[in-house]
DNA sequence: CTGTTAGCGCCTTCAT
DNA sequence: ATGAAGGCGCTAACAG
């Protein structure tokens, strides 16, 4: 059984609160008390209850991450900078599989509220496709950070990145190696990131007066094998396009791997890109050209937000923007009939 | 703010002990009155305060997973997997980076015990590679199930993969091609499955009285760029192995890209295979020959474990053995000088 | 079958 | 600068 308030407070010879506000760093007590008190709670191996604080102070210092299972992928280092940011904020992270429109999903949710009381909440694409969750927590009065939301209401907290600006660098790219016939594979439509990158792809079509020809545009759900069969069908069609800008690496991914099942080369015979620069990306030969987001600091800006608006500091800003970056590796090149 | 238990009992016309005792599925309460009491419990729209629950039964429901950031890549499928199993058990489960050996992880593995009260812990490769977790659980009797454990003291509940077997199998697979100078990139020292899947390959050669060369035997610390540079020494050197067998995948794509990069073909040139099947062995051209290790149901089985004792019922068996199987695909073929 | 009482360990309020 | 009392919401133990 281990040591509580009170064994502290007796061996130190005073009162309960005192020690209370030895452990909580408040003010008013002497330095001479002060160091009697740690030296008890060191003697006896106190660390305070943390269900009894959370019962008391009606908190659960538990933040919860809604994210979706097919598309939120946390690579391990992520995965682990969040728990070490919930380590130092003294918050539990847990997440929380969401699917929108799922009734399940929703019962689970509202029994998180309900019974936990969870402090606060971040979503993650397409966790916040309908209303349901922001309208729910807002109900309950429960803070809510979203992470590339699929709407921006003014005031809602959120951490974004310009996937318009990435998509059509991405864009500039292709066309400057000569490419004009450019596929491009679209994801879900409850995902901004999906209008917005094809987006960038219809701006900068435009900025060098290129039609813009509906048929290159495909559905993938930004996955691998949506991306598969996209290019399948735009590979086997004809005239075939000499590039593919896929909305995200997934799908750019399952691309490839049609193309080489076509015994088509990669970038010899057709150029891939793709969105996100996942750790596959880099790790595929000839190298995933892609758009890189970044989502350490998406969820961390994200989660580090939250705690700050639990804690009571309304930050100056609520609405933080992330830069995307270029990252050109193998999988692109000049199309093979380009005039140079 | 909620509703309380005492409502619900003003409302019910009872007491809250009987309350509690609806809330808890505990019997001796008449139909007519649980009836009343489940009535005015929606009517309220009552949830039982989980931390007030916490205190009084000295219990947290939480379980705690340590994962090695480098190696655990929880897929999004089984940490949705996992996410469910606590949502339906009410645990709560909690994720905890946990590098072997550093005082930091130690530490805070320590005030987890302490502050939170964990009720359980899972630890996965290698975070059990010392004894001082399980040393320091077993000191404050906090049940612990290993995933893959370094050690299989008798009586320790862990799931576990034979690794022995898996390798010898993918063994026969390359032998019964034709290989015969065959390359094994080994795995990190303080994970047991680098020893037997290296066990498992000498095995297969003594079978067919080959003579081990250690000089084929290289370190890629299961990584990327671990397989990649092992594979680069590999393949410069003379005489070049007509196949590679990577003690996991993630060394395996990092030996495929070395091969491509000399312009080796894969398969053509080399075969090269691996160990885990990772989401990716199968989304890389022309998809990764591996052996399937049931990772989901390894963590499935261990947090079921966990929790069945956490709730008292003694299961038959604390350990369980998981089968692995071949997945052929297409990064092994023939060696090219093979006579058939 | 149902209710009463007594805490769990901590923080808040208000005295001192 | 310190302490005493009260209560957070719940369950365990014991009465009725």
């Amino acid at each position: 059984m281990p040591a509580t308030i009170r064994d502290v407070a007796r061996l130190a010879g005073c009162s309960i609160k005192t020690v209370s506000r030895v452990v909580n760093g408040e003010p008013y007590v002497t330095e001479e008390t002060r160091a009697r008190v740690q030296a008890a709670i060191r003697a006896v191996g106190y660390a305070p209850n943390i269900s009894a604080r959370r019962l008391v102070q009606n908190k659960s210092f538990q933040i919860c991450i809604l994210m979706y299972p097919g598309l939120l992928q946390p690579a391990s280092g992520i995965l682990s900078l969040i728990m070490d940011i919930g380590y130092e904020e003294n918050y539990d992270i847990l997440f929380q599989p969401y699917f929108p429109t799922h009734a399940r999903s929703k019962r689970k949710l509202v029994s998180l509220i309900y019974e936990h009381r969870i402090d606060g909440f971040v979503t993650t694409p397409p966790c916040d496709a309908e209303d349901f969750v922001s309208e729910l927590l807002d109900t309950f009065k429960v803070p809510l950070v979203q992470i590339n939301p699929f709407n921006r209401p003014e005031k809602t907290p959120f951490v974004a990145s310009d996937d318009i600006e990435g998509a059509r660098g991405m864009m500039e790219h292709l066309l400057g190696l000569g490419h004009r016939r450019i596929a491009f594979l679209m994801g879900p439509r409850n995902m901004r990131a999906s209008f917005d990158r094809l987006e960038g792809y219809k701006q900068a079509l435009e900025a060098h007066s290129i039609p813009f020809d509906p048929a290159l545009v495909r559905d993938s759900e930004f996955t691998f094998d949506g991306g598969y069969t996209a290019a399948r069908l735009l590979l086997e069609g004809s005239p075939r396009p000499t590039a593919i800008f896929a909305g995200n690496d997934e799908a750019a991914l399952g691309a490839i791997y049609a193309a080489r099942e076509l015994g088509l080369d990669v970038p010899g015979g057709l150029s891939v890109c793709g969105c996100d620069d996942i750790a596959a990306a880099g790790r595929t030969w000839p190298g995933l050209t892609t758009i890189h987001m970044p989502a350490e600091e998406l969820i961390e800006t994200a989660v580090r937000l939250l705690i700050q608006i639990l804690k009571g500091s309304l930050p100056s800003s609520n609405q933080v923007f992330l830069q995307s970056r270029l990252v050109l590796r193998g999988s692109t090149a000049p199309p093979a009939e380009a005039s140079t």
